[in-house]
DNA sequence: TAGATTGTTAATCGATTAACAATC
DNA sequence: TAGATTGTTAATCGATTAACAATC
């Protein structure tokens, strides 16, 4: 894996490229070459290859990609095989949802807790999952080492949640509070879903002018 | 309001500009100049007036830009003064979550029903808002006219409802579904929340190489 | 008025696309 | 072998940044 400094756009293409090869798997497809996937995609085979290209040379001239094997590829890239850890912060209707719904294992994710302040819910189960105190965080943190929380908190205890979890060593948040959120800590990596934001994108273009 | 071409660059930072300026008017400025408000962003000044002159100029020499005035204008500029309305199809927990926590009147949506197939959920009211019967989709489109539909259904039925809902009329989709739509309709308008590819992109920063 | 800051034009930078030699 | 398709280099396109005259 070459990587040097892979830019913003190539890295956020990975999982649809991913997602394709997923799909195309599923339907037997064993060969793939760049055209016919862009194709497919609505983008350029160059861009393809030329995004390819930052991690090494997966294809074979005159035949394309063997699909399977760039699937795991690029899973490998994302880090999919590495059964990172993770935790969700606050149980909400939103954190419910995604602890119900969300294959964190699709996307190679082991969900290990999940904690809440709410004494209705601290003590039960959620999908197999333990609902836990938020008082117990440390403990709990300290003997599993989590890699990621996702957040779900209100967006008044936002930061100072996220401070928390990183003065205990976690460094990924999947970050669903519509704060922006900062540290100055090494490495600390968030990854922001703003509702908000996405909605507003929509609004902008349904918008006659 | 020049609009011309936007690109999708600067489309995506309008919610952010209008964010910021939101909390900078919560919190009582009355100006900023770009070259502050880039600080505070982590941005160019650059690059906030090269954006905001897609749309017209909304600030004066010397002073800079009337965060109310400039807050106002972009929300004018992503519709949230339209009044749109919009329906949630698929009242699982998602759905549910997005219904009990999402703010859509901040973002200019009022959120006139819900729809799902499940008998324990129909005829309920979910935060004030009806829960109405797949059924009964084509009756209330047709009498109420939304823009937005709200896609928080199963994979196995995103493209099948989403098609459904555009024979209706409907050409704005909040896409909850991991699925990419498509529609040869015009004007139809899918914006994807891909969560999936959004904790790959985090795997993919925390994993060490 | 003098200082500050805009809107816009020009320069730079980076990302996408095209082209093609290498080769399976 | 001939045809197909890669990986990569070069060309193009678009987006970001810098510079500055206009002006509040």
């Amino acid at each position: 894996m070459k990587k040097q400094n892979v830019s913003d756009a190539v890295i956020r293409r990975l999982p649809r490229y991913y997602r394709y090869l997923q799909d195309l798997h599923l339907k037997g497809t064993v060969r793939i070459s760049s055209s016919i996937l862009g194709e497919k995609m609505g983008i350029t085979a160059s861009q393809i290859r030329q995004d390819l290209s930052c991690f090494g040379e997966f294809g074979q001239q005159g035949y394309g990609y063997n699909v399977e094997e760039l699937r795991a590829e690029i899973g490998h890239i994302l880090g999919v095989d590495e059964s990172h850890r993770v935790i969700v912060v606050g149980a909400g209707n939103l954190g419910r949802a995604l602890i119900h719904n969300f294959r964190f294992p699709d996307a190679g994710f082991l969900l290990e807790a999940a904690f809440d302040v709410s004494p209705d819910l601290v003590g039960r189960e959620l999908a197999g999952v333990p609902v836990l105190d938020m008082s117990e965080l440390e403990r709990f943190v300290a003997a599993h080492r989590p890699d990621v929380a996702v957040l779900t908190v209100p967006q008044a205890v936002a930061q100072r949640t996220a401070d928390r979890l990183i003065d205990l060593g976690i460094r990924g948040f999947w970050n669903f509070t519509n704060v922006e959120l900062t540290s100055s800590v090494p490495n600390v990596r968030f990854e922001d879903v703003h509702f908000a934001d996405s909605l507003l994108t929509l609004s902008y273009r349904i918008t006659e002018r």
